[in-house]
Parts: C-alpha cells; structure tokens; sequence
DNA sequence: TATGAATGAGCGTTCATTCAT
DNA sequence: TATGAATGAACGCTCATTCAT
C-alpha cells in the first residue's frame, strides 16, 4: 500500500505532517543535496523520527517526488493565472515576466532545482517526473501562443517548439545563475530579458 | 599538509600521476555522476589503486576541484575564437553561435556539468571556482560587446550586465534541457534561439 | 509489573481478548514465521489496535510463549487416545501410527513449529515449556510401554528410554523433512516408519 | 561480480579471512539464529570490521549460502568413507552409526540446523540448496543401498525411497532432541538406533 | 478500554579514507 | 612509490514498543 494513501485517523494532521516533511526535505535537499540530506537530517528538521516519515512516505525517493508534484501544481496555476488575464498574450506575458523571474531566482522556493534534475539523469522515476511537469507546462505555453490573442499562432509548429524551448532555458538558466551569483536582481534580469521575451513572442523578421 | 603541495620524489611522474586521475574521474564523473562514481573506480580507470589516489589528492572533492580548475583553463579560447574572427561582432556572434549551442548540447564534452553545479551550490571552493570562470567569461563576453565594432557598445554598464547574464542563461538553461529531452536538436533550438540573440546583441527598441 | 497479572476490570473480557490474540498470532505466525509476522498484522488480524495488545502481554515474545503453553495442554489428549485403546499396546501404537505420521507432517496444523523449535533454542521460558511438555509426552510413552500388555515392559530403563528418544527423534524428523520436501507422502514414510518402529516396540534380537 | 571470486592478492589468506567469518558467521547464527544475529556481532566475533566482511561475501544471505555449501562438502566426505569401506553395507553402515549420530547430536558443527530450515521456508535459495543437498545426500545413500553388498538392493523404488527418509528423518530429529535436551548422550540413543537403523537397512518382514 | 501516532534502536550495506607493508 | 586490506561512520529503512488522548 502506498503510504500516501495510507488511512489516518486525522487526516488534516496527516496533511500537516506530510507538509511539515516536505517542507524540511526541501530545505535539507537545497542545503545539502538529496544524496547529501539524510533522512536523520530531514527527521530533524521536520521535528519528528526518522522512523515516522515512514508513516507519510514510502521512502526517500517518494518525498522527493511529491516535492516535484508540489511544484507542479504551483506551476499550473501560474499558467492559469496568465490564461484568466484579458488582453493580447504579449502583452500579458510581458507583465507577467517579472513573477516568472521572481519564481525561478527564489533559490529558496524553487526546490526543483540543479540536484532533482541532476538526480533525473540517474534516477528514471524522477527523470519521468520532470519530463512530464515540463511537457505539460510546455504544452500549456503552446497554448497560450497560439491562443486567439496571440500574436504568432499561424507559426510552425517547429518553430513554436523552438521558441518554447528557448522561453524554458533562459528562464532555467536564471536559476544556474542565482544560483552561482546571488547577488543578481531581478530588475537587473529583466532589463535584457524583456526585449528578448518580447522577440521570441513576436513574429520573426524575415532578415 | 595539503596532498597538492605534498614532496614528491620525482615532481614530473607526480604531476603524470595527477593526470591520471583527473582524466579518470572526468571520465567517471561523466557517466555516473560525482556521488554515483566511487573512489574505486576512479582508481581502476586511473590504472593505480585507490589508496595511491591519496598521494596526489586530499579528497574525493579535491578531485573535482581540480577538474573544475583545469577546465576553466580551457574555457578561454573559445572567446578568443571570437576575438580573432573579422567583421561586427554581431555577425561573428551569431555565425558562432551554433557552436555554443553545440557545446551546450552536447552532454558528453560539458564537464561542468549537473552534478558540478549542484556541488557548487554547497561547496566554497567549487562555487568560488566557477564565479571567478564565469567572472572571467563575462569580461571576455563584455569586451567583445564594447568593442569597436559592436552596435551595442555605447550603452550602460547595468544594461552590459543584463545582456551577457541573459545570453549565459539561455546558454546555460539548453544544458539543463538538453539533459531532460535529450531528442532536443541544435537545429530546432537554434530557430528561436538566434532572432532572440539578436535582439540581445542590437540596441533595444525605444518601446 | 506483568501484563498477564494485570488487574483488568472485566477479567472475562480480557480473558477473550487474550484469546483473539493468541489465534491471531498463531495464525500469522504460521503463515509467515515468528520473525515475518509483525506486530502491526497480528493486531490487524486480532482485529485490535498494535498498542492494546500490550495490555494483554508483555510483550512478542511473550505471545508465543503463550501459544506454546496452550498448545502443550493439547498435546496430552493425543496419548490418551491410546491408553483407551483395547488390545496390544504393539497393535495399538502401529495402528495409530499414521495418525502420529498425519500430525507431524501436516504442516499447518503443527504450532510448535520450526521456528518455535528454534526460537526454544535461545529462550529459556520457551526451552523449559518444551522441555516440560516434552518430559510429560515421554512419561505417558513410558507408560504405555512399560504397560501390562507392551512386549517390552521388562527392559532396562536406560534402554526405554532410549526406545523413547529414538521414536521421538523420527517423529519429529519427520516434520523437518516434509518442511523441505513438501512432496513426501504420508503413504511412502509408513512403507519403511511400520517395521522400524515395529522393531522400536519388540524386544530386541540378541545379535 | 561476485564477492567470492573477487581476486585477492593473498589468496591464503583471503580464504583464511572467509574462513574466519564462516566460522564466527556459524557461531553467532547458532546462539542467535539467522535474524537474531547482526552483521555487527559476527564482525566483532570474526575480529574484523562488518565493512571488511563485504570483500569477501555479497551479503549476510551469501554467508548462509556457503555455510551450507561448506557442509555439504562434509557430509559427502562422509558418504565418501563409507563407500570405501570394505565388507556389506549393513555392517559398515551399522558400524559407522555412531559417526553420524555424533554429527547430528554435535550441536555445535551441525550449522545447517533448525535456523536454516526456518530460513529455508522464507528464503527460496536458502530452499533450494538446502533440497540439493539432501537430495544428493540421498541418492549417495541410495547408492549405498543398492550397491552390490546391499541386502536390500532388490527392492522396488517407492520402498527405498521411504527407507532413506526414515533414516533421514531419524537422524535429522536426533539433533531436535539434543537440542532439547542437551543431557541426551549418544550411547543411549544407539541402543534403540541400532536395532532400528538394522531393520531400515535389510528386507522387512513379511508380517 | 482502546487507539494509532510516535519513537528509537537496530538492521544490512556502502564507500571515502587510512595504514601496514 | 604503490598496494589493497581494513576501517567506521553514515546511509535508508523496519518494527517492537510506548504514550498522549
């Protein structure tokens, strides 16, 4: 039986210990490395046994995939709020743009950081993880440039996976960069990142 | 006593040795990560035995640290490739710029990888190595833009900044992609990629 | 202060409790060894809390000595049998022999098995319950066959005693041999047990 | 790769190491069983480090496993002194009894004993070596049995088959008793055993 | 009486590191 | 210089037992 799904007698404590775990896994994790964290440590700093994660999760790998589904649906809803926004996408992803950078230069927040995608490449769960979070936030990128607002939807589809791709790197880079120098603002960022947002929403030139 | 610095009788063979090790723990790093590859394979790649490492490095981390080291020593030429080509720099960049793609992309020859930068983000030294490499990259990368034929010379200082940091994010964000869709193509990227660098290498528009 | 002394205000109740968790026990314990049966499932299968049983015993171990002490109390009913029987004790004992073959190999149905033998070997209360009821089973034996109508009554008691031992030895034995070859019949065993046991029972030849 | 063939520099030296940790192994598992003793404890009593115990078996289970291999070999040595003995197969067997009885009342060399066959009904290899072995100690007794100096050797196979696990049985039970009773000596149980093991190894009655 | 949440010691195993030779 | 035998701390995980309610 998955522990996930395990029956508590309390389920809204049940929730809250299963935040509490996730919550100081992340943490542990962003310190340390998920190989680096070990469940002694996380069980700390959750406040409870190591023993007693086990109640609330399957095992080490679980946690860190409910981490990453956490983030998912936080992602979601992020893309949501952009598709409830009236007006031309451009400009709704333009102003949008600093939340975006905001979210991925929050090293603290952004726990689907460098060590999950370094754990995707050696553990094919987690890999699968990541691949589908960012397939399904792709997809929801692809409609929103096509969405009847848009002002590149008569474009390739190549060349609307391009400009998806390019979209998703720079704003991954971002993280590599915070990450490397925290001293980098966001207003910093966005003065070179909004013109080149701005192209890669944009009709290309033919030149 | 630092293993570095350790006496050795005969300094040529040593520093061989160090090599040695190097090369085999790249090559290990490579396939199975820093933490996934053990000091005991690293020592049958190397051809010597594991205790003998410790002759010529304090740690498993000094390992990578000296990996690290040695490839920011490489990093350099390929801004000098630049430098040396004829013609504006906007032309010369975007001409090279499939081969920064290719570099990126290829996850093979990217020493530096995942599991590097995640040992950074806890690890001083490798953090400090991998400033003082990007540091100078950005230098390089800002001399090329002030430079005599470049359009965009003129502007500020913070607006320098935010361009080469966007241009190294997106750069290094197709590492992190390549990564987790490894069916990603340079060719596909490249369709967004260079309108977008463009924009990133002309002065922006007044709107 | 011991749980099964423990003052239970409804001493009836307590008493069944007790019960459901002595079958429950056994049954876990047999289908999955007294190592591979938790705690967690034998309270699933008493249908209690874990935590409750500890007001009934002090603690696993105690269970099965408990499980081993009542099934000793059964154990008698299968000597009586043959005291009840009219004829030769010989005839008797032979007859009854695939009865005594049935219960030793039925594998189910024997308790006290394997690893409550191996349990006995490290825990003293069990050693000495086994020893006991073992003592017991070997007198009523001794009785049957020091009985008015054995052939044997007149031997040596050294030479009884090892009749005894000897019987005792293949009976169990057989136990063993049906754990690891599930496919023995209680037929084949009888061919070869009948006339060796026969000779158990005779007086033996001079030669 | 398998720990057992795993090159050693020493080769006498490692099977002295291997030899250390079976002999402790055997011990700790005799005085606590299979579950009841750690890797820890058998380190400490084979005077080394647990760690160390991984460079020459893969696991605890690896340690059973040749525990048993170990005395197979015995008990076909055994098998091996018998066939070369001169005279009929009654007589040598009836005269090399007390050997076996010695071996199997032996509590402490007898390894493969109840722990094992505990293990053995939750351990499928544990299983199956433990059913190889018996089965070729069989067909050695088998041998024996219809061997040219055999009494019995014309006899159908169902018949043969229950003599030898009779004989099996017996033997196999005789250790359940000594460990039971540990004041039991071999010389009483010969006296009824002889006579037995007699009538197991020549034509029955006709009655 | 009864629960199940919570504990913590212990499990088998790995591996960077040390050391006798 | 070079070996690989040996160490030991740490790992993820289990489960009998305790305790607040």
């Amino acid at each position: 039986m998955n522990s996930k799904n395990k029956k508590h007698l309390d389920p809204v404590q049940a929730q809250a210990r299963r935040e509490q775990v996730l919550t100081a896994a992340a943490d542990c994790f962003h310190r340390k490395g998920y190989h680096g964290a070990g469940m002694a440590e996380i069980a700390r700093t959750a406040g409870m046994s190591a023993g007693h994660i086990y109640n609330y999760f399957d095992s080490k790998e679980a946690i860190i995939e409910s981490i990453i589904e956490k983030d998912m649906e936080e992602m979601f809803s992020i893309f949501q709020e952009f598709e409830d926004q009236p007006g031309d996408i451009l400009t709704v992803l333009l102003d949008g743009l600093h939340h975006g950078v905001q979210r991925h230069m929050d090293t603290g927040a952004c726990v689907i950081d460098l060590d999950m995608m370094a754990e995707a490449s050696r553990n094919k769960k987690v890999a699968l993880l990541l691949r589908e979070a960012d397939t399904q936030a792709r997809n929801r990128m692809r409609d929103l440039l096509v969405s009847e607002s848009s002002l590149i939807k008569s474009h390739s589809e190549q060349e609307l996976e391009s400009r998806i791709n390019v979209i998703f790197s720079v704003m991954a880079g971002l993280l590599l960069r915070k990450m490397l120098f925290p001293e980098l603002t966001e207003e910093t960022v966005l003065i070179a990142l909004r013109p080149a947002m701005k192209t890669l929403l944009m009709p290309f030139d033919k030149n």
